[in-house]
DNA sequence: CGCAGGCCCTGGTAGC
DNA sequence: TGCTACCAGGGCCTGC
């Protein structure tokens, strides 16, 4: 569930509260947390304990903490993954995984996950950028990311749109939600052959993204449950703004027809039968 | 090489 | 009521 402008929201609130803190205590309650770091959870600790954090940056839904040494603890939230800001008395969380003491005493920094899709790794060398996720794309919201670039390499696949715009190596930060949504914004069927879309098209579903990905970032994101949730523990208020995803049945903000479900890659997409028609040749959901 | 699909997880819920 | 089946889904990995 988090894509970008939840990891976004993350980030945020992630600077105010931690950078310039010196990490006092790691500990990892839960080795699947740190799975990604092959020397393992002792070493992961040790590394980080007693290393300021100065920065925190994100590149698509990755997330990383730049310490003085130079490395960085870099973090996916996954599925259900949080990051807490939590006082150091407060009772742990059903799914505490791993818990950052400071050497202020102030609030710890927890990463809670319940699914455990998430996880920390330490990434050596890795503050200015993790070489464990050099492949992932830039983000539309990054200042260097390449729209002609973008264009062209979407054009050259041989897929769909939708599957284009959930590939981090092509484009990072999109996940099935705002694919939908930017989507119904260009009025694409997500089954829409990439090498068949005109270069105009393709710049305004470009534009759709980044337009929904910011007025997302803007209300905190979007949150059905109490599973996203930003450092504070608060929820983000973009699903009141939602045009198809999850909205079955209900009728098109634009026509008013009932939104309509498909199976897709073992989920659901969600798109207006009427702006947005099944390409021709589409096997029906 | 490019692309498709399986798998990892667990809590909530629908259905019997 | 209590059980089972299914669903959510990002990214890594494998296989074609």
């Amino acid at each position: 569930m988090p894509e970008l402008p939840e990891v976004e929201t993350v980030r945020r609130g992630l600077a105010t509260w931690v950078v310039g803190r010196r990490i006092a205590s790691v500990e990892v309650r839960h080795p699947r947390a740190v799975r990604r770091h092959v020397p393992g959870p002792e070493h992961f600790a040790a590394a980080i304990a007693g290393r300021t954090v100065v920065d925190v940056r994100r590149r698509g839904k990755y997330l990383w903490l730049p310490l003085d040494s130079g490395d960085a603890v870099l973090g996916h939230l996954g599925m259900s993954g949080q990051m807490l800001l939590q006082p150091a008395d407060a009772p742990d969380e059903k799914h505490l995984r791993v818990r950052f003491g400071f050497a202020d005493e102030g609030p710890e920094l927890r990463f809670v996950d319940q699914r455990t899709f998430g996880g920390l790794a330490l990434s050596e060398g890795g503050a200015d950028l993790p070489a464990e996720i050099a492949h992932i794309a830039r983000d539309p919201m990054d200042p260097d990311f390449s729209d002609t670039a973008f264009v062209a390499a979407l054009r050259r696949r041989r897929t769909e749109i939708k599957r284009a715009l959930l590939d981090q190596s092509l484009i990072s930060g999109v996940g099935n939600i705002y694919a939908d949504e930017a989507l119904w914004r260009a009025r694409l069927h997500g089954l829409r052959p990439t090498d068949a879309l005109t270069r105009p098209a393709v710049g305004r579903l470009l534009g759709h993204v980044r337009d929904v990905l910011a007025a997302a970032t803007d209300e905190g994101g979007t949150s059905f449950d109490a599973l996203y949730v930003n450092v504070n523990g608060e929820s983000g208020y973009f699903d009141r703004s939602l045009a198809v995803y999850g909205r079955e049945g209900l009728p098109c903000r634009r026509c008013a027809a009932p939104i309509r479900r498909e199976p897709f890659m073992n989920r659901s997409s969600f798109s207006c039968p009427r702006c947005q028609p099944r390409p021709r040749g589409a096997a029906r959901g």
